[in-house]
DNA sequence: CGGATCATTGAAGTCCCTCAAGTCCTGTGG
DNA sequence: CCACAGGACTTGAGGGACTTCAATGATCCG
């Protein structure tokens, strides 16, 4: 991969890294910290696609199609990893197990857009938000970000709400009853899960291994 | 592409073609007909993850993860091109330009899950059900379904109702309000759409050319 | 100390869901 | 030929999950 690299990126905390509509002449892949896809509505609204973590990949559809589907934001502090985007092609003509590896990574994307989807579609509000720790909390222990129970989790309350689609009042409510059953306390960019098979049982999860992603 | 195909398959409507959770062995491309891919839930919902229509590309989640994230099952007879899951990997040595057209289609489909993330997260019912009939119908006009403002679509209420996250009763209801507004008629497995431009302002979609996908 | 950002809580309203019938159509069997 | 059953669509009524509006704390920072 060394040959494709073009060097490495730091960005604080809040900056666009890509853009809805734009076609990036860089690639990204995560290093360190975390961020969100989002998209906006014409209306104003904020539609989360996913929260980013790292060993990410970022700019998958500039790279294919020429135009990202959403925009993306770091939300922590973030060093990124950044290939050119013309290098793509030459990717698949010379090193098909990577471009086999990036295809995995698509792959893996969209069966992830495909629960989160049955997500927004089929759970209530408390079976959303316990699905969204689970799945945060399962993909903090693949990365080994898991110590004591506890991870980093840096995002607003906004952030969930609108990953969600529920309002910014009735997540802080839900999360409260969480808290109020001893099943995840999540405060201060610190998210603390007591009893992960409970919340997997109200967030209908029955796989709690995660998935194998390949790696760039 | 012919040295990969194996042969053409035929199936009935209602038939079953892939199934959440397995590792098929095979793979396809839709010839003619229509159907669905959907999952379901440990409380017996159903989420219907995406309409599918004639060119689409099924089983590239077992064919590159080796499960599948979603089951899919024919709405109409369908003649499907069925290709040999373990000539995936050869595909990406040999023929990289076919390999890097099967990643656009990936980057493709995740767009427009993206889509229906918002859909789902961020519109009403009634800018929902627009939203899904724009969607088909401009599927359908670059398919060349569409003759005398009408093309077939062979679906249930239902069907709609799950792909939305709505209930039957409801989606029912304000597909009465777009009848009544004469935006939309859909009965009998035919959908007509009379005025495109303004069920685009309610669905809030401001880019009606739909996106370009590659061929197989 | 004032301003900004985020979290929290209360109250009122509404969009959408569930329950429950009823219609229309098609196919099937007596 | 008619009775009946099943499936999809339609319509009405009532209730509830979630939204919006509004106000208050809490923390941080110039």
């Amino acid at each position: 991969m060394q040959r494709f690299k073009v060097g490495e990126l730091v960005v604080d905390s809040g900056t666009p890294i890509l853009m809805e509509g734009s076609n990036s002449p860089q690639l990204f892949t995560v290093l360190h910290g975390m961020g969100l896809r989002y998209k906006i509505l014409s209306n104003g609204r904020r539609q989360v696609v996913s929260l980013i973590f790292p060993g990410d990949f970022l700019g998958l559809q500039a790279g294919i199609m020429g135009e990202m589907g959403h925009s993306v934001e770091a939300t922590t502090k973030m060093t990124l990893c950044v290939f050119d985007r013309s290098e793509i092609w030459s990717f698949f003509k010379e090193r098909p197990e990577r471009a086999f590896a990036l295809t995995w990574l698509a792959a893996v994307d969209e069966h992830f857009l495909g629960e989160t989807l049955s997500t927004l579609g089929q759970r209530s509000a408390i079976q959303s938000i316990a699905w969204a720790l689970v799945r945060v909390f399962s993909r903090g222990q693949s990365l080994d970000m898991v110590h004591n129970g506890k991870m980093p989790f840096p995002f607003k309350q906004q952030d969930i709400a609108d990953a969600l689609g529920l309002s910014l009042v009735h997540t802080n409510k839900t999360l409260g009853k969480l808290k109020e059953q001893q099943l995840a306390h999540w405060s201060d960019g610190t998210l603390r899960v007591s009893d992960l098979e409970t919340l997997a049982k109200i967030a209908m999860v029955d796989d709690l291994t995660p998935a194998k992603r390949p790696i760039l």
